[in-house]
RNA sequence: GUGGGCGUAGUGUAGUGGAUAGCACAGAAACCUGUGGAGUUUCUAGGGGGAGUUCGAAUCUCCUCGCCCACCCCA
């Protein structure tokens, strides 16, 4: 809610509370161990590039470039845009650091945020997190297949059962344009019975329609001619090379003639993985991707063939906190440290300091005098062992370590209790 | 951009025109510098903002702001 003289995060901007961290990071991990299986390298671009990458590369009529772009001028006037996607900047960066002349194709992972000014909804935010695979330089089908069981891949990583992979092509500059003009034609008859909006795409970008859910437009578009009867030759091959390579791999997939993907820069292979749920299919693709083959060309390198997927951050971390798996809290302190008295409290930063160096997390409340209020606080945390140390234990170099829960205490010497409380833990 | 729902302490909520806006959890303090989960007592903290109707508004009306959800599109 809006307060009187409080700051509140912009519409669309979430903060990620140290709660929702285990999950945050579980994706990430997740992606990195998949990554690093694959041999992919992990690629960092700037938040910040010039917007022309995305006019061009993701394309003009782009609902993202279009509308939901940030894109502002710097005080030097250069036009620059927060980037809404990664595969530019990508790209682009292939392109500057000739990563053309290493050994192809070029494998790298990325993950961080990335940025529309669209309507907040469920799973959509202005400023969310992508995280994604892109090979540059390999024109094979058997990358689309890898691609795409990456994708699946991370996601059974993350214990997602029910899940569907869709499946087409789109075609290439060679076929495509031919279709389009072949679909243009049987819409342009029907065009009175589309939905308003579909008319307005007629012109725009009518491969949209065959993707809209209005009711008339489905009754259309199930005559409409499909893009899979209209391949070119070089793309039919490639399609079903890539379909035969996913049953090889016994990954289950769908076709979805209907899929059209809302980037220019995508050609012949396209895909989107949901969860089968009714939570997950409210939120839209946990991944997408496909083969975009002109890219770098189109931002200024050589031909070259490329293929990618991303997945989003905050809509699997969404669906992740309905499943039953609890969060993994083995980081969280096992032990506590409890002291009284001046002297025991400088001493205590000395074996906090050694029990840090035994890679030994202990808690404490340092600020606080009453042994009583650092017990309840000891319990909060739910620690298993605590450590007194008081006056008398300070002065003779000593240190009550107490099992929480069998209520039984043991004193050990002071340079022996970071060995024992290893013992210990060892053994729980 | 269009449509729907909702705004009460930090969180979750009660209260349908009338009393000091109630409860739970969380937080702080005391009992209590030598041993936790409990208790008691005390404290902190609230109707998003504005206008109107009314003797009287958290409650009704309007505006505005914000949040959520849907369309659109997508990760």
């Amino acid at each position: 809610m809006q307060k009187k003289n409080k700051f509140q995060s912009l519409p669309g901007m979430h903060d990620i509370l140290p709660d929702d961290q285990v999950y945050f990071q579980k994706v990430c991990k997740s992606v990195e161990s998949i990554a690093n299986f694959y041999t992919f390298k992990r690629i960092e671009t700037p938040l910040l590039e010039d917007a022309d990458i995305y006019y061009k590369g993701t394309g003009e009529d782009t609902e993202i470039v279009e509308k939901q772009m940030y894109t502002f001028r710097t005080k030097g006037g250069d036009h620059v845009a927060l980037r809404p996607e990664w595969t530019p900047s990508i790209v682009r960066s292939y392109i500057e650091h000739g990563m053309q002349s290493l050994p192809q194709p070029v494998k790298l992972w990325y993950y961080g945020p990335c940025f529309r000014y669209e309507r907040p909804q469920a799973g959509r935010y202005r400023q969310f997190h992508q995280f994604g695979f892109e090979v540059i330089g390999e024109a094979k089908p058997a990358i689309d297949c890898q691609i795409i069981q990456m994708s699946h891949d991370v996601l059974k990583e993350m214990r997602f059962k029910n899940l569907i992979i869709e499946v087409n092509s789109i075609g290439d500059s060679e076929c495509r344009p031919y279709f389009k003009k072949n679909l243009m034609n049987y819409l342009r008859s029907k065009r009175s019975s589309l939905c308003p909006d579909c008319q307005r795409r007629l012109k725009q970008n009518p491969l949209r329609i065959l993707d809209c859910k209005e009711e008339k437009c489905q009754r259309i578009k199930a005559g409409a001619p499909q893009i899979i009867d209209h391949l070119c030759e070089s793309c039919h091959s490639h399609f079903k090379q890539v379909l035969e390579f996913l049953d090889e791999s016994e990954i289950p997939y769908n076709l979805n003639p209907y899929l059209v993907r809302g980037l220019d820069y995508y050609t012949k292979t396209v895909f989107e993985i949901f969860e089968n749920t009714p939570q997950g299919k409210e939120q839209g693709a946990l991944m997408g991707g496909g083969r975009y083959d002109n890219l770098v060309k189109i931002l200024g390198g050589r031909n070259t063939p490329a293929c990618g997927a991303a997945g989003g951050v905050e809509r699997i971390m969404s669906l992740l906190k309905n499943k039953e798996t609890k969060p993994d809290t083995s980081k969280d302190a096992k032990v506590f440290l409890a002291q009284l008295g001046n002297l025991s409290k400088k001493k205590s930063l000395k074996i906090l300091e050694e029990f840090r160096r035994a890679k030994i997390t202990v808690a404490e409340t340092l600020s606080k005098d009453s042994l009583k209020a650092q017990f309840r606080t000891a319990n909060k945390l739910g620690v298993r062992y605590v450590l007194i140390f008081g006056q008398r234990e300070a002065l003779n170099d000593e240190i009550i370590v107490r099992d929480m829960d069998k209520g039984s205490q043991e004193v050990f010497k002071l340079d022996a209790v970071v060995a024992e409380v290893k013992k210990k833990l060892k053994n729980l």
